[in-house]
RNA sequence: GGAGAGGUGCCUGAGCGGUUGAAAGGGGCGGUCUCGAAAACCGUUGAGCUGGGUUUCCGGCUCCCAGGGUUCGAAUCCCUGCCUCUCCGCCA
C-alpha cells in the first residue's frame, strides 16, 4: 500500500509508474475520494466537540440539579447528525481503501524500465553451462531411471502436479533443505523459523497476496484458513502490528516450508515433470530493516542466495526484473536461474525483492527510531533460498552421467549418510 | 467437542455511565545527590487521523481485543465475533 501522502503529492508520477507495472489505477477517483474524506473529516469532528463540550454541561447541570432538558434535546439531533456523517465517512473510507489496496508499489529509480519479461536484464552469469559427451536427459526420465519422482502415483493419492518423491530422492530433498537452513542460520546469521503453513486473510493482505490473487491459493472454507504459497506469508506478518526497537534492526528470519500453490490459469505451461507442481519445498529469507538501508540488504539478501547456487556448483544467471515483469508488492526484484541442461533452459529458483515500506503499511510494522522520533515503516525484503523443486532439477539433470547414474554434490554428503552417486535399482 | 474465566498503556493491575488517555506499582528515560555506582528523591514516559503556524509550535477528533447496539454522554450497560487461560473428553 502506498503512502497517501505521496499519492497526494505526485498524482501524475504515480499513475505513470502504475501503468509502467501494467497495472494501471485510477488516480483522480482516489484523489477525489480523499478530499470528500477530508472534508466529511472537518465536519463531523466539530460536531463532535460541541457534542463533547455540552455533554460537560450537561453533567454539571445535573449535579446541580437543574433542568438540562434542553441541551439534550438539543444534543440529541446533533448525535443523529453525527451518526449520519460517521456512516458516510466509513463509507467513503471503505471505498478509498478498496482503491488503494490495489495501487502497485512503484518501481525503485534502479529497475529498469521495459515492456514484458523480454526486458528483463541479464545482470550477471556464473560459470559456463556444463558440457556432456552424451545427450543429457531430462529429470522425469533420470527421476524414473532411478526411482526417486514419482508422478502416477502422486496423481493418483493427490492429483496432477503432486509427485512423490523416492529413496534417495526423497533424501536429497531433506539433505537440500538442511543445507540450505544449515547455511543461512550458521553462516549468514538468520534466525530460524518454522512458521505454521496454514494463514488467515489478514496475514495474505499483509504481504499483498489478498486481494489479487485469492484464486492461485488453496483455501479451507471452514476454517478461513489458507494453505501458504510461500513461508514469506507467516514469517513476514510476525511482527505484524509491532512496533520495533531501532536496535533490532535488521531482522533476519528464514524459514522452511511446503509451499501450496493452485498455479490457475498456468495450465499447458511448464504442465510435464516437476517444473510447476502444486506443492513444493522451499527455504525462505525474510528482512525486515530501516528505510536507508534496504537496497544494500537487497544485494546482500542475493548475495545470500547466490552462495547456495556456487556451493552446489550450478551454473545460473540473474536477471534484474524490468517495471513491467515486476510483482505487485516489489520495487525491485532479482531472479535468479539456474540451468538446467536437460531442459535446455534456465528455471527460476529464487527472487531477491525489495517491497521498501508498500508490505509494511499493509501489516502495520513500524520500528521506534534511536533518537525517539515518530515511529516509522520498515522496510521489508524476501529472497528463496532456496526452493528445492527446481533446485532438485538443475541438480539431477546437471551432475548426470553417461551411464544415468547422478554424483551428489560435495556439500550435501553430510547429509547423504555417506552416498556420493545414486545410481539405477 | 462439553463446562467455566478473562481480554485496559512497555509489564503487573485499578476503574459508581459524565474533566479517565485512563489510579497505583514496576520498567524505561531525564535530573538532583555522588569521585563513580547503588539507594533515595523529583520529573517524564502511547498511537492514529485531521487542522493552523509551517525546523524544535499550538489545537481538534478517535483509540481501554474487533464489529454492531442502548444513551445527551460508554473503558464502564447489551449483542456478535476473535483470541487467551482453566477443567473434562478426544488425540499425534
Amino acid at each position: 500500500m502506498l503512502d497517501m501522502q505521496r499519492i497526494r503529492d505526485n498524482p501524475e508520477f504515480i499513475k505513470k509508474a502504475s501503468e509502467n507495472k501494467k497495472s494501471p489505477v485510477d488516480i483522480d477517483t482516489i484523489i477525489n475520494l480523499d478530499n470528500r474524506r477530508r472534508d466529511t473529516i472537518k465536519e463531523v469532528e466539530r460536531l463532535k466537540n460541541l457534542r463533547n463540550t455540552r455533554s460537560q454541561e450537561i453533567a454539571v447541570l445535573r449535579k446541580e440539579k437543574k433542568d438540562a432538558t434542553k441541551v439534550i434535546a438539543e444534543m440529541k439531533e446533533v448525535s443523529d447528525r453525527i451518526k449520519d456523517l460517521d456512516g458516510q465517512q466509513k463509507e467513503i473510507e471503505e471505498t478509498l481503501h478498496e482503491h488503494l489496496i490495489r495501487v502497485p508499489n512503484i518501481a525503485h529509480e534502479s529497475t529498469p524500465h521495459g515492456e514484458s519479461e523480454k526486458d528483463n536484464v541479464v545482470t550477471a552469469t556464473w560459470e559456463k553451462p556444463p558440457s556432456f559427451d552424451f545427450k543429457p536427459k531430462d529429470h522425469i526420465e533420470l527421476g524414473i531411471i532411478l526411482d526417486i519422482i514419482d508422478f502416477p502415483r502422486g496423481a493418483k493419492i493427490a492429483g496432477a502436479g503432486f509427485p512423490v518423491l523416492k529413496n534417495e530422492g526423497a533424501r536429497l530433498e531433506r539433505a537440500l533443505i538442511n543445507f540450505f537452513l544449515e547455511t543461512h542460520t550458521r553462516r549468514h546469521g538468520y534466525r530460524e523459523i518454522f512458521p505454521p503453513f496454514l494463514v488467515n486473510r489478514a496475514s495474505l493482505f499483509g504481504t499483498g497476496q489478498l486481494p489479487k490473487s485469492e484464486e492461485q491459493m488453496y483455501f479451507i472454507g471452514e476454517d478461513g484458513l489458507f494453505c501458504i504459497p510461500t513461508a514469506e506469508v507467516p514469517v513476514t506478518n510476525l511482527h505484524r502490528d509491532e512496533i520495533l526497537d531501532q536496535a533490532q534492526l535488521p531482522i533476519k528470519y528464514c524459514a522452511y516450508s511446503a509451499c501450496f500453490r493452485r498455479e490457475a490459469g498456468s495450465y499447458g505451461r511448464d504442465t510435464k515433470g516437476y517444473l510447476r507442481v502444486h506443492q513444493f519445498n522451499k527455504v525462505e529469507l525474510v528482512k525486515m530493516v530501516l528505510p536507508s538501508t534496504s537496497y544494500d540488504e537487497l544485494e546482500l539478501l542475493r548475495i545470500d542466495a547466490e552462495f547456495i547456487l556456487k556451493a552446489l556448483g550450478l551454473h545460473y544467471r540473474v536477471l534484474t526484473l524490468c517495471d513491467a515483469d515486476l510483482s505487485f508488492a516489489a520495487a525491485k526484484c532479482y531472479d535468479l536461474e539456474a540451468w538446467a541442461p536437460g531442459e535446455g533452459s534456465y528455471l527460476e529458483v529464487s527472487s531477491c525483492s525489495n517491497f521498501e515500506d508498500f508490505q509494511a503499511r499493509r501489516m502495520n510494522i513500524r520500528y521506534r527510531p534511536a533518537n525517539g522520533d515518530k515511529p516509522r515503516f520498515v522496510h521489508t525484503l524476501n529472497g528463496s533460498g532456496l526452493a528445492t523443486a527446481r533446485i532438485l532439477v538443475a541438480l539431477l539433470e546437471t551432475y548426470q552421467t553417461a551411464n544415468g547414474t547422478v554424483h551428489v554434490p560435495e556439500v550435501l554428503h553430510p547429509w547423504m549418510q555417506g552416498l556420493t552417486e545414486i545410481g539405477p535399482r
